[in-house]
DNA sequence: CGCGATTCTGAAGAACTGCTGAAGAGCGGG
DNA sequence: CCCGCTCTTCAGCAGTTCTTCAGAATCGCG
């Protein structure tokens, strides 16, 4: 069924992203930033309704569209009640599920909450919260400025002055490898798993870049 | 039908104003605010959704519940597309429509926070009260503008510089190590049970999060 | 293939940050 | 004037974070 929907997203130009039980659901919209989440009700470990009233509580503001066969009266006010924004109860036609998704992304955004995201590596400016496939980092205050710059600037190279610069302010007499023993280090603590993020490009300086 | 509908949501709590056709609604949209407009789709004079669709193209950004008993799926794509925020269809059950209304009209609700509150800590700046798990506590001054400070800002970090600023006022020459000291103060008397909700942001500053 | 330049790596000491307990200064009320 | 409360500063400590160093590995180029 989710993969009979993913599909049927992608078709439609959206980029989905796959949750396969209510936990690791929370984790994941908890670190990255969605238009919409389709949320089913029965889910394995955590069921839907309290993944989406989790995410109220702790603000995450996203749109929720419930989908889900419990069609009891009971349900629907249930789920909506613990902060979803729409209720389709299985069985639905395509086109009815892509306009309440339209309908409901439509208000979604939020305003001010802007995330910086490459992949599955996301950083919040607000709260300095960085996750990695919904797990947390711990980064130090380098390790944290080192990686915004490079997220900022996604998808293009950074050169070593410009991090030193930015990073160190200027003028400090900072030897070139302390930027790279700290390169090390954020590859240690972010880029570990596949695909990987950080690219060097020598002579130059680094990026950051999606897979 | 449109008079039951007053009658039950009158009961609800709800101030209503009934509009007779397409037109006589638009204009009164147009002239007042509400938090939220049920709208049926077939109406004498201009239909439902020309009207929302209108509504839309005058940036009237009141959230719409299209409520009709054109069930087909077109008709569902079709409203939901001309702008309406949700759409049931008749019959349906009251408690299923109050649901879809709450859930419709917090998205356009303005957020006027009246009292600050993060988890069990709550904080009345009216009354300057503050509880943690219904138990109020008893703060100097300076240890309430700090966590009234941080309560506003709940969710995002509060760097030190900005906190001196906001608690002390500009140009103080304050030790930057008075403010961990009340820090700690204010945490000994607010933040001793679990879970701990005060958090320091090594390098940043402070702030206050939900578990 | 071999060379120089560049980048990566692991470890270790220095420097720094935030936490803590205590003590003095300031202020208003009794 | 003294007392209690609040505010501020101080000095020490423990843990973390930063920086440097030296050697290994890798890359680009002739």
């Amino acid at each position: 069924m989710a993969e009979l929907l993913r599909q049927t997203l992608s078709e439609d130009g959206h980029q989905v992203l796959l949750a396969r039980d209510g936990q690791e659901g929370f984790e994941i919209a908890q670190c990255s930033a969605f238009d919409v989440i389709v949320m089913d009700a029965t889910l394995p470990g955590v069921d839907g309704f309290t993944v989406t009233s989790r995410l109220r509580q702790s603000r995450n503001q996203t749109p929720v569209l419930m989908l889900t066969a419990r069609d009891s009266p009971a349900d629907v006010v249930r789920g909506l009640d613990s902060g979803a924004d729409d209720y389709l109860t299985k069985p639905f036609l395509i086109d009815v599920l892509l306009a309440r998704l339209r309908a409901v992304s439509r208000r979604g955004a939020i305003p001010g909450t802007l995330r910086l995201q490459v992949a599955d590596l996301s950083l919040d400016p607000a709260s300095h919260r960085v996750c990695r496939a919904g797990e947390e980092l711990n980064l130090t205050p380098r390790e944290y400025k080192l990686l915004e710059l490079l997220l900022r600037n996604r998808g293009r190279v950074v050169s070593r002055d410009t991090i030193l610069e930015s990073v160190w302010g200027f003028g400090t007499g900072i030897e070139e490898n302390t930027l790279e023993v700290f390169m090390r280090q954020l590859r240690l603590k972010v880029d570990t798993r596949e695909p990987k993020l950080i690219r060097t490009v020598r002579g130059f300086g680094y990026m950051l870049q999606e897979p």
